[in-house]
DNA sequence: AGCCTGCGCTTAACGGTGTTAAATTGTCAA
DNA sequence: TTGACAATTTAACACCGTTAAGCGCAGGCT
């Protein structure tokens, strides 16, 4: 049922999703889902829960030992953003909830495996990951607050336009076309940043 | 307007933030709003705007010339930070929102400038400034969803019991201690790190 | 067989929400 | 005095999350 949701959710965004929209799709009426849910928060946290699962479904890979800790962290963080961007306002749905079960633990365990065995202190190994997951989410937030993607400028952020508005600021209007085109590359320069950053300031070598 | 906006904002949280009850701290009756803001998007991208244009007030200390630019965007982003604290859901309100005027430009563009003096490309400027802004809208966004500090467990996140329920996982229940604790030097450690990265893969030397 | 318990759902309704349309007041210029 | 215009009110609409009460129907018990 929550994965009901989560396919109505591309469909009608976060704002439409509605009880009632949810109850349609499932053949029912709105008050039903009552049964199976205190309120529409916990149905949003089982719908954050859901897309967890099935990140850890797929993100098994990468996480195997013989791969140093930067690939671990950096393809993690790169599935993060690879399964919030598979739905609607997916970061904003994503961030901020509390899950309903511990099925997270096991990824995050192994990770955090990995950054200990790197030589991370368990505290250290924590900041970074959560360092790491600070970046990504806020990013992919911002970037799905942008609507669609500005390269194809239909219904996106209009760029040209934000340039002319500051044309008495040349390195702010030059900066959109850094920061709000090619979202994928944008990403990974990012992460490729937070990750040795991490390296330089919490790993003692 | 907006002013009295952010006041309530304080009082109520996002969630109580309701044009009538604004409309009431106001003494005008709720469609009043209308003649001022074409819907409810629009008040929240004005209170955006309201709490930006406060940053830039206190701001202005930090961007002049004289120091390097790591103090420069570690200064900046603490003190987005501080601000972004200041109201309830604060990084929910700002994060994601267009800006309802031109004058983050005039900060954005002195830093973007400390940035290109001190050797960056004005690409690898801009990157470097979202970069850090995505990790403290990121941060502060999860650091607000936690409810009140739970160092002083009142009301916000149960840490022991989530401990316990992570016994069979030792370092992601010793995780939450660090993430989940003295969330100033958490985010001063992370910062550390994301400011390192791009010191260490933007600039060329 | 009859009865009962409890699950899963429906119908009806409540208070509250953002938003629109039309009528109304207040104010200042011609 | 009249008229234009800004700013607000009143009334209403469709929709929202949520609650209360009752209905049908399965299966186990006696």
């Amino acid at each position: 049922m929550a994965v009901t949701a989560l396919k109505l959710l591309n469909q009608t965004g976060l704002d439409g999703l509605t009880l009632r929209a949810i109850a349609k799709e499932l053949d029912v009426k709105a008050p039903a889902l009552y049964w199976h849910f205190k309120d529409k928060q916990a149905l949003l946290d089982e719908m954050a829960t859901e897309m967890m699962r099935r990140m850890n479904a797929d993100l098994t890979a990468g996480a195997g030992p013989g791969t140093d800790w930067q690939s671990a962290l950096s393809g993690a963080l790169r599935g993060l953003r690879r399964h919030l961007l598979m739905y609607r306002d997916g970061a904003k749905v994503y961030s901020g909830t509390h899950f309903t079960d511990l099925s997270y633990a096991v990824p995050m365990e192994a990770h955090l495996r990995t950054l200990t065995e790197a030589g991370f202190t368990p505290g250290d190994a924590a900041r970074a990951w959560f360092t790491a997951y600070s970046y990504t989410i806020g990013y992919v937030t911002e970037e799905q607050s942008m609507g669609p993607d500005p390269v194809k400028e239909e219904g996106g952020y209009d760029l040209a336009a934000r340039a002319e508005r500051l044309a008495a600021y040349p390195l702010a209007a030059a900066a959109g076309g850094e920061m709000f085109r090619d979202f994928d590359a944008g990403f990974e320069k990012g992460l490729a940043a937070v990750v040795a950053g991490i390296g330089a300031t919490m790993l003692e070598t």
